[in-house]
DNA sequence: TTGTAGGCGTTATCAT
DNA sequence: ATGATAACGCCTACAA
């Protein structure tokens, strides 16, 4: 059982203050550079260690960030986290993990007890129901930086990385367009929610910039379930105009929506083309590997760190920065009519 | 921007010392019921909060663990870190993920880190290349609770919660034969790790179990990828006995195979029955459904959190459990032939 | 029941 | 260049 060994035992040892100790530690120039070197040897040979807790409380730093996402055990969240680890790991800091499983209340909760853990920085994707942002206000009041990714809340002196969710719609009905398709139907999300509202504007504009009059029946609202795109494509195809061409914002609705032409014997992409969103790893295993756009989600965590270690860096905790990314198509065969 | 209010503000406003204030915070007995109610109503009044760092560094317990695995972004990794910070976070503790990305020296620093940071317990998955464990038997050595999971290593005093891939890879074999296979080809992962070796032996003992003599050239060792799949269908089928199921030890190895199979004209299951291990979320997605084996992540990250819980609370530190933990056969089209 | 004082390990300020 | 001392905020013997 390894004893903690203190910058008093090495000074003890070497019959010096605790003080010089410290300053041999640290790099601090008004040192000798013999003593440093005798410090640092022997506190190589005593195998010290410094007490980061110690070294935390004294600063108000702990080189610990926190990260709340709805669940960690989506892969886009994970991904995220992911790049957010492997930006900031190289730099000394670790990564909390907390969940608010889409609630806001947690939300409140987490953040609550991550800025009492002190953490020097905090990261989210806010719940899909949150709408009051006094909770994460807080972080900015108690100094601590926080960046959104993904799904952001407009707060004043807060950053955020997210995908341009309109020029992915535009990118996915543009394609879809450009198949030959006219009768684009959209799955969206939760229309109040800001990330579905752009893709489903992008989807309209492209539309508009290609001569198409959107249907508003069209337009069907889903959750994303393989189930809602089964009942959203039944619903459509109760009418006798049907679509040609689906753009859903989740690829579980685009596969359930698969599974539901298959059943009634309408060919894909031949008579229908479908696309998703979000590029879910499954998308590309399918027998017929499903169209989809991909967030990037690994470069957004790694984006997010940085902008994060830049306002650390700069001292400047309120640089309000907006990181917009773009969004990549991956063409597949679901939608493709060229192979 | 709030100032931190601390127990001697308290004590100030009240008139007491703060001895007093942290023993009415604390629930100490040795105090009267009015004092502690007075204390406590003003601590709220003035926004109190406790800091942790502080009474980390006086109480030597961070109420943070750590969790290393090879990557966080994998669905069966995730899963278990959900498991543990959903079990964990009830009672206060916070989840520092780290990756190893396979490799026995970032395993090493990022044990060296978290011993450096005092969390209060450690889980991990070791890299598939780890032999010597002398870095985990650190966290013994420094009294920190240090608890295994999926892949472990036999470290005299730590825990550890698996599943029994034995049986699972049994529970596969004995299933195929049930479907009237006979000749059953095995894809095993690199034998020298302890579950590839065991989901191998459990293929065997079933061969074994119901008369059938394995041939050894039907197991074949691929790696985690399609390719790896496709590549030893290949192999397998350029003989003139073919087999007439596939037992894959892993989900995208079995994905390759059937894709390769598909390919040559191979009817699935009629012809040749497909399982894959792990259950990843692509499985059930498919056109053809792939059958598989689940390894609970979610449960096991529960369990395994609870193991830790338990040693913290019985002060029993080096209390070796070691939990073993059932697999489940999903059983899908790929390989069932009742439909 | 309450107060005093010391210490957890570090760093920063002020002397020397 | 080095040492003494205080402070970060909390907890806990020990004393009163």
């Amino acid at each position: 059982m390894a004893e903690k060994v203190t910058i008093y035992d090495i000074s003890k040892k070497l019959n010096i203050s605790a003080a010089t100790v410290s300053r041999a530690l640290n790099n601090n120039p008004k040192i000798s550079q013999k003593t440093r070197e005798l410090v640092l040897k022997t506190a190589a040979k005593m195998n010290y260690k410094q007490n980061r807790l110690a070294q935390a409380l004294k600063s108000g730093r702990t080189n610990n960030v926190g990260v709340i996402v709805p669940f960690i055990n989506r892969s886009f969240f994970s991904s995220v986290i992911r790049g957010i680890e492997e930006e900031l790991s190289p730099h000394g800091y670790h990564v909390i993990i907390c969940q608010s499983h889409e609630d806001v209340d947690n939300e409140i909760k987490q953040i609550d007890t991550l800025l009492n853990t002190q953490v020097d920085g905090i990261f989210m994707s806010v719940a899909k129901t949150t709408q009051d942002t006094s909770h994460i206000q807080k972080a900015l009041a108690e100094n601590t930086p926080l960046v959104f990714f993904d799904r952001k809340k407009d707060v004043p002196g807060l950053s955020s990385v997210i995908i341009d969710d309109f020029k992915g719609g535009y990118l996915a009905t543009q394609h879809l367009i450009k198949q030959g398709c006219k009768k684009i139907a959209h799955f969206s999300g939760d229309l109040s929610v800001e990330i579905y509202k752009n893709r489903h504007q992008g989807y309209l504009k492209a539309l508009k910039d290609h001569g198409i009059t959107p249907l508003s029946r069209f337009s069907l609202q889903v959750n994303s379930k393989l189930e809602s795109g089964i009942s959203a494509v039944k619903e459509l195809w109760e009418f006798e105009e049907k679509p040609d061409a689906i753009f859903s914002a989740s690829d579980y609705a685009a596969l359930g929506a698969i599974q539901e032409l298959r059943k009634i014997g309408i060919k894909i992409p031949k008579e229908v083309c479908v696309v998703g969103f979000s590029n879910e790893p499954f998308t590309k295993y399918m027998e017929l590997p499903i169209t989809s756009v991909d967030q990037t989600p690994f470069e957004m965590g790694k984006i997010a760190a940085q902008v994060f270690l830049e306002q650390i860096e700069s001292q400047i905790l309120t640089a309000e920065k907006k990181v917009v990314l773009a969004p990549e198509l991956y063409i597949r065969d679901s939608s493709n009519r060229n192979l």
